[in-house]
RNA sequence: GCCGGAGUGGCGGAAUUGGCAUACGCGAUCGACUCAAAAUCGAUUGCCCUUGCGGGCUUGUGGGUUCGAAUCCCACCUCCGGCACCA
């Protein structure tokens, strides 16, 4: 009998597919649109092609695909597309290094992608694929920046950005790590720079509110967003400074605490400092922290255990709840970044305001009694940062503090000193880069005009081709002087392209919309269609996406529905992460040196068991420890189906199982509970690994049975039935074997066929195995009727003689009885 | 520090409306086949005591609820992930 040879089969399902364009979809209108099934968006996430398909990948898109073949099955028209995230920082490293331009080693590892793909038999409708690197990709993204520019959602201004000295370049969040960066180790400072944003702020509560839209996403990922998004709610007051007649807003969440405010804090990038400070004592103290401060990485300034640092400024400030003048402060513990760069210090109520006023020996002050008496008046217990009646409060004191919160900000607000606020730790999405490697963002200068948009009908605006990649402080788009040299589309004079290109997070947050209509010369996607298939109805990809893409993504959506591109609020209605597999424990790295590599499994163990490994490690959304002798272990159990498949097709002939009797009843009992087991697992949040050891125990129960029932009709039939079975349920996991199995033992295509159905009456057996137990603690096992009556158990359960030891000399006090399971009888 | 997630055999893991702990796989041991090995097929495999029959113990730790707890409650420990001076 000839072993399991996988490349024959896997070669042969691959050509049937790849010839019949097995898995494309139409579109509404379009020939071969099925009009009767119900749609099914499957998508993984789109990888970025550098070199081969990692692990990850191999995972990540064996549980997308087997996703998208069990919908089939269940009558839906599934669109299970691919592309490639193709612009990227890490080919252009690579042409930095080796003068090979991005493009060519890009779609050299594009066409590994495609091929890999193919060989792991995932059911990719190709018709669809796109690359975001083509013109006639990043045309369509050029045009989306083009619609958020007109909808005042993309602006340009200075801001500070990351910026590595020796390359001389910008760098992009991802790139720095811990502080420095990613490709030379020089530590990053930051530099005020012109910029490009996307206004993402401006739907931070739609963002948050619209979570409720979903229908099943992980919560930690929600969570994840939300403390990203950084709402936070709380008031505005404006403390004033005579001296310079200047109104500082603080925004604070405790106004409740504003009477125990006793200095006052600027950060050290405070556009105001200087003008504090011109002239006083102070003046050369101040400069000197706020420069070395700005020396400071933000690793440093950030570090945990940090003393806290800060220069008082001369200068007061007047709280406006009480008249009281308290003294200012420059301190690097106050951000710029967040509120209005200035708070109100209250070292009674906040742990870090406390800490400051220790060290800088400043008043405490408590005006919230606490819940402890013994610590409630006094200094003791403070800070303090719970509830209580309000202390130190002029006219609100007594009042517990909640009451008194809203009291104090209708107040300041009809004195014009204060109104309610709401605060984000959400910023703006910086969005240009000073590199070569993407889509170039489609506005020129104009000395007369100023910014002005590319014109729609002038898309694409192609990225040229250029000689040196290494950055120079600016774009390398910069050195490419014909290109850069354009003429206004508004006066025809002459003016500057925009040499700056965009975060490739832009390409991939709308790229599932492309996917609809991939073809489309005239618009980036027809309304038709995206009304059709939009949302995701399955979305699968790595949980380290679970901030930035994915809220990108669902911020391009909500933008694109209100310019009217787009009838869904949301793009990914249920969201699925797989966890990280491991090598040895770590995180796999080519500089450890354990890195996997797909390909060489799928060469010796054929694409099947590769997949099949990856889904049976553990639940996928856990990770998993790659092991070569788990790697075996699946491929014995794919090889012992496949010697059975060629055992039973030569033993057995086709025919209908039959309720029976003995071995043939279990026999085909397994199988029905196999069918149950692997369709429950599938519905359960893809627990694929016990969906897989299913089908393993219906093949074990195959091999054990198999003997005793060859030979008469019935039990040739149950056999030949379990096994087409087995291939059945592992053909999501397995397509090509699941295939071949079914092929030859059932006939036709295991694809076409409808999802198997359990017979509930093979689902329950006529006895059960009662458990009998003394005290809790098991004595015995009986096999008792399935229906028998609870007397019937007691009874079954006293006569036990392994039982009866137990009970000797002993009085029953109770007796619990479950039916169907089990019997305590409780002794004394 | 805060917010999540998780602690079960030698290993990956199963079992959660409270009712057989350790499914399935790996590893290990033994047997069959073989000149031999590999492959394959079959058996055994939580720990401890016991020649055996049998008994005791066991789901991170300590308590609790219950006839009965991996599962529920309280306290604690460890590991992983995210955020981290966010006012």
């Amino acid at each position: 009998m000839a072993g399991y040879e996988p490349k024959a089969i896997e070669q042969k399902w691959q050509a049937v597919w790849a010839e019949e364009n097995t898995w494309e979809v139409a579109n509404p209108g379009q020939p071969g649109f099925e009009e009767e099934k119900p749609k099914s968006y499957v998508l993984e996430m789109l990888p970025y092609p550098s070199g081969e398909p990692h692990v990850g990948h191999l995972k990540c898109y064996a549980v997308g695909d087997a996703i998208a073949h069990f919908r089939r099955r269940h009558g839906f028209q599934v669109i299970h597309p691919m592309g490639y995230d193709s612009f990227g920082l890490p080919a252009e490293n690579n042409a930095i290094k080796t003068g090979e331009p991005p493009r060519v080693a890009t779609e050299r590892s594009i066409a590994s992608f495609q091929r890999q793909f193919r060989e792991w038999g995932i059911s990719i409708d190709w018709s669809r694929e796109l690359a975001t690197h083509t013109p006639e990709y990043y045309r369509w993204t050029q045009w989306i920046f083009l619609q958020l520019f007109e909808r005042g959602l993309a602006y340009r201004t200075e801001a500070p950005v990351q910026w590595c000295p020796k390359d001389a370049t910008v760098l992009a969040n991802e790139q720095v790590v811990d502080g420095r960066c990613e490709r030379c180790g020089t530590e990053v400072i930051q530099r005020n720079l012109e910029q490009w944003f996307f206004r993402i702020t401006d739907y931070a509560d739609r963002l948050l509110e619209d979570f409720e839209l979903l229908e099943s996403w992980p919560e930690h990922v929600i969570t994840m967003q939300r403390n990203w998004i950084g709402r936070s709610e709380g008031a505005e007051v404006v403390f004033r400074c005579e001296e310079v007649d200047l109104d500082f807003p603080v925004f604070t969440t405790r106004p409740d605490t504003l009477f125990g405010a006793t200095f006052f804090v600027l950060a050290p990038e405070h556009p105001e400092l200087e003008r504090l400070v011109a002239g006083m004592p102070a003046e050369e103290e101040v400069r000197e922290y706020v420069n070395r401060v700005g020396r400071e990485s933000a690793e440093e300034r950030g570090a945990e255990d940090r003393e806290k640092t800060g220069v008082p400024l001369g200068r007061s400030v007047v709280n406006p709840v009480n008249g009281e003048e308290i003294p200012m402060f420059v301190a690097d513990y106050v951000l710029m970044e967040y509120g209005t760069g200035a708070i109100m210090a209250v070292p009674g109520h906040d742990s870090r305001d406390y800490e400051f006023a220790q060290k800088f020996g400043l008043p405490v002050e408590r005006v919230i009694e606490g819940e402890d008496p013994e610590q409630a008046r006094d200094e003791q217990g403070l800070p303090y940062s719970g509830d209580g009646p309000m202390t130190g409060s002029g006219r609100f004191d007594g009042k517990h503090n909640r009451e008194a919160y809203e009291e104090i900000v209708a107040w300041l607000e009809g004195e014009g000193r204060g109104k309610p606020a709401v605060n984000y730790r959400l910023r703006d999405w910086l969005v240009s880069r000073q590199r070569y490697w993407g889509a170039p963002i489609p506005v020129v200068y104009c000395d007369a005009c100023g910014i002005v948009p590319v014109p729609a009908e002038q898309l694409p605006v192609e990225l040229p081709e250029i000689e040196d990649y290494a950055p120079q402080g600016k774009s390398p788009l910069a050195a490419a002087e014909d290109w850069v040299a354009t003429e206004c589309p508004r006066c025809a004079a002459a003016a500057r392209r925009e040499t700056d290109t965009m975060d490739t997070f832009v390409d991939s947050s709308w790229y599932f919309l492309r996917y609809l209509d991939a073809q489309n010369a005239e618009a980036a996607w027809d309304r038709a269609a995206s009304d059709y298939w939009m949302p995701v109805d399955q979305y699968i990809g790595g949980v380290e996406h679970a901030i930035l893409h994915l809220m990108y993504a669902r911020f391009f959506t909500k933008a694109l529905a209100d310019l009217g591109h787009l009838g869904v609020q949301e793009p990914f209605a249920n969201l699925f992460t797989q966890g990280m597999i491991t090598r040895d424990g770590a995180k796999m790295s080519k500089s450890k040196g354990n890195t996997v590599s797909p390909g060489d499994y799928v060469e010796r163990y054929g694409a099947d068991t590769a997949r099949t490994y990856v889904c049976f490690m553990g639940p996928p959304e856990r990770g998993g420890d790659w092991t070569d002798e788990g790697v075996e272990g699946v491929n014995r159990f794919l090889s012992r189906l496949w010697r059975l498949c060629e055992e039973v097709e030569a033993r057995t002939e086709p025919a209908e199982p039959s309720a029976a009797e003995g071995a043939a009843r279990e026999l085909l009992a397994k199988a029905h509970w196999a069918i149950e087991k692997v369709t429950r697992d599938f519905q359960r949040g893809f627990q694929f690994n016990t969906a897989i050891s299913a089908v393993m125990e219906l093949v074990n129960d195959a091999y054990r049975l198999k003997d005793g029932l060859y030979g008469t009709a019935e039990g040739d039939a149950v056999v030949r039935f379990a096994t087409a079975t087995a291939g059945s349920l592992i053909f999501p996991f397995a397509p090509h074997l699941g295939s071949e199995v079914y092929e030859r033992l059932a006939g036709g295509r295991v694809w076409e066929q409808p999802w198997p159905q359990a017979d509930p009456d093979l689902l329950v057996s006529d006895t059960v195995t009662l458990v009998v137990q003394v005290n809790g603690k098991l004595r015995d096992r009986i096999e008792a009727p399935a229906e028998a009556p609870e007397e019937e158990l007691l009874r079954l359960a006293r006569e036990s003689e392994k039982v009866a030891k137990h009970l000797d000399g002993q009085q029953i006090v109770k007796e619990i009885v479950v039916p169907g399971k089990l019997v305590n009888l409780v002794v004394r």
